[in-house]
DNA sequence: CTTGACCTTGCCCCTGGGTCAGGGTTGCAG
DNA sequence: CTGCAACCCTGACCCAGGGGCAAGGTCAAG
């Protein structure tokens, strides 16, 4: 009679009756004697033996593990407890970094993009460009980093350069202006223009246009679709300016 | 053509291809246009999502969670991002006691006890007193500090002044050795007139004896099965000592 | 004698996916 | 052109570590 029923053990130790069944139907803990009405009852050693499996369980040793360990002499014992110890200040070392990212998260694009292009965007900003043509830019940025990594820096680069030019920074900002006009829109004439006089200038310099940078021309069509789809007007000021460039080449 | 299959964008962000289509079903992260043959064909928005799923989710926000918070406006966002730091932080502490937990449970004794009671078990040690008498000793405290932990500082003060006394420490040695005898063992007799004029001196003189403090009778019984359970020897010896003062009540 | 709080077993549910099965597609090499 | 590896698709089952609920037996008090 001295001993303990299931939910007295289980309220000593800290620890939900289901689980000591759990634990029982797991071979985890003896299975303790039955009393006449079948209930079980439960010792001291049930006890001591419920305690250390819910410490090493709280550390987040799993459970199969924990029963490995039950059985253990001391020094495998020691040398799996120091295991765990190692493990434990692991994770904590991941948490930590989990909650910089975390952190960063909440700032917004750093997160996705390496410095270069978080540069470009800054630099973007700050010319007063609208947040939708960021977001499109971005987005551009994020497909080609995850498609060729490695093509990131040379075209950031010369994006860069450009956006040091004058000429390319008010190009960038008409084209701006116009996201959300209609395709058919009569101000898309002198559009071209401006885009098709900046890009002689450039090809004449020191090739400052960054679509001449050796590109791998399927990630420049994703750049082109990925805009398109932001802007029916980009579109077509693109067919527009190849078909301007075919007629100039023709005549 | 430029959009990213599901291998891709996986290997991109880190996550399985699996991990995709679960979130997938839950309505996590958007399902994309399909191609001709039908694969899921992603975009750069799917990117950013997913990097958004994998932080949080790395960072232990369940799922659930987390699809709430996408569709969440910023403030509300940044508040979650709030709690959850504040969760990672709590998490780390926790992580932290547990490591130092487990550290004492390969230490030993000091796991589970309260300080005064490691007292006692150190005193025992010095004494020479053999492991396994240390053991079930630390085995009783245990299943007392689960099942009524305010008894603890009482009864162990109580027995800390017991051990100061040459008598008792004498008496525990004897019954220490004779732990691993024989119930029959003709010994036994030396050995309880021993306990019983160490009971008597006890109460004659100032309450010494641990036993005699006002304790949880269902509690003394566990320990006492305890102890009988580790060593038949020691259950004679009760049973004896009963019947000896039995007799010299009746007498 | 009933009532409420226990106890028993057994079965399905959850998360966050992994793994397998049984197919269809694509792209490259011979 | 054909074969074959490497993709892709859906659907179904599996895991830990239990939670919830059902359907029934037991126990102590009023």
């Amino acid at each position: 009679m001295a001993k303990l029923t299931i939910s007295q053990l289980a309220a000593h130790v800290g620890v939900t009756v289901r689980a000591i069944r759990h634990y029982h139907r797991l071979g985890l803990l003896e299975e303790p004697e039955r009393d006449a009405s079948g209930y079980r009852r439960y010792g001291a050693q049930a006890v001591v033996d419920l305690i250390k499996i819910k410490t090493l369980s709280d550390a987040g040793v799993p459970l199969a593990r924990i029963e490995e360990l039950l059985g253990a002499d001391p020094p495998e014992f020691a040398a799996a407890i120091t295991d765990i110890d190692a493990a434990l200040k692991q994770r904590i070392r991941e948490l930590t970094r989990h909650r910089r990212r975390i952190a960063e998260l909440a700032e917004g694009d750093r997160l996705f993009l390496p410095t270069e292009v978080v540069e470009i965007l800054d630099q973007l900003r700050d010319m007063g460009v609208s947040e939708r043509a960021i977001q499109t830019e971005r987005d551009g940025w994020i497909v080609v980093a995850a498609l060729s990594p490695e093509q990131i820096p040379p075209w950031a680069q010369e994006k860069l350069a450009a956006l040091a030019d004058p000429d390319f920074r008010r190009l960038y900002l008409a084209i701006d202006e116009a996201l959300d006009w209609d395709p058919d829109d009569p101000r898309l004439a002198g559009l071209v223009s401006h885009l098709l006089s900046y890009k002689e200038r450039a090809d004449r310099g020191q090739q400052r246009d960054p679509a001449d940078v050796a590109l791998d021309p399927a990630l420049v069509m994703l750049m082109t679709e990925q805009i398109a789809e932001a802007s029916p007007m980009w579109q077509r000021l693109d067919e527009l300016a190849a078909e301007q460039m075919q007629r100039e080449r023709d005549g």
